[in-house]
DNA sequence: CCTACCGATCGGTAGG
DNA sequence: CCTACCGATCGGTAGG
């Protein structure tokens, strides 16, 4: 292969991969909006600019593409939570922080709540994804309570695990409540109170 | 109009409501497996033993079936709430009783969480419902918090609305990762540590 | 990547 | 309540 063919195809290929991630984002923003099971490929397809079948020229199927969400999304939770953040921040506060940043970003909640929701049936093909998203979770939030317990920090009858299953629920139960009447919750309050009854006074 | 012709009306009357409420028990078992989204009015006429045509005899709109849906909800939890509990026992227990009952019948809680993610949109009929709904369980959830202020059992520093809101949020968010993976998650055992961290130790 | 198509399914209506 | 139909939209494929 000459140099000027080489190029040609990298150009090319470089092209193919941001159609690709406009597709990915684009999907995202669709799921966020009217959940998976109502965005459908022709209206993804179009905020990407192409045709659907253009998008399943990328995209074997229509899993494919929600697997690639997902993927993306976890990817930048994980620079958020670990890249983002002063690295004196524990466990609890990064998901606060994270909680804060979400309210600026409404369509990232919604995609989350959505999908979430959907994947609880039984053959979802987000199934899997939700419930090893959620164990991670639950373990992330349990770190930080044995954190303040092995700093003496934590009120006497509080169990890490516990108080863990709490505080990833109460996430996404006030995601909910924010979504449906954004007046009536401040994430933050709520997960700062939260955080702060499971502790021994000072 | 003579005795016969008037007793022929009332059994066909009665046939007519018994068909009605055997669709919306369908259409509410419906939307919890799938979503009203997902959920065709073929789909729910068929589990009622009609056609889809015969379905729109009963509601002139799938959001008309959507409502009595609702409706049918409320007096039910209405019922459990206030009638099949305890005089004694206070809005906390209540709720917690509730989840409880909810535990066994896990169609009940999809059927849920699936509507209220999918409220969330902007133009969705069960909009209003669901504002309105949260709205009515905070403030339930917020007199019990101040029943146990007034009690002097409230631990000083917890307010009232803050702890409704984040109630309400745990048993939502509970729901989602119980239906999402039912060994990681015990409904009462969360609500209950919960409900005692906000109290005053004794 | 597109045009053009497939079978399937949707909510709703006409007419009885 | 049903049969029979409407226009619209869906995910996916053929062929280029």
């Amino acid at each position: 292969m000459n140099p000027e063919v080489a190029a040609e195809v990298a150009t090319t290929q470089a092209r193919g991969r941001r159609t690709r991630d406009e597709l990915v984002a684009a999907a995202a923003a669709a799921y966020g909006d009217v959940g998976f099971d109502g965005a459908s490929l022709r209206e993804i397809a179009k905020r990407a600019g192409v045709t659907h079948a253009g998008l399943l020229y990328h995209f074997p199927n229509r899993e494919a593409l929600l697997a690639a969400v997902l993927e993306r999304r976890d990817e930048l939770d994980a620079e958020r939570l670990n890249v983002q953040l002063p690295p004196a921040l524990g466990p609890l506060d990064r998901l606060i922080e994270l909680a804060a940043y979400n309210e600026g970003n409404p369509s990232i909640v919604e995609l989350f709540v959505r999908l979430a929701a959907e994947a609880t049936s039984d053959p979802h093909p987000a199934r899997a994804y939700f419930r090893n998203h959620y164990r991670l979770a639950r373990e992330f939030a349990a770190s930080g309570f044995r954190q303040l317990r092995d700093e003496g920090r934590l009120r006497a009858g509080v169990d890490p695990d516990v108080a863990a299953v709490g505080f990833i629920a109460l996430m996404d139960g006030l995601q909910v409540q924010w979504l449906t009447d954004r007046s009536a919750v401040d994430l933050k309050t709520a997960l700062r109170h939260y955080v702060e009854q499971m502790l021994e006074k000072p």
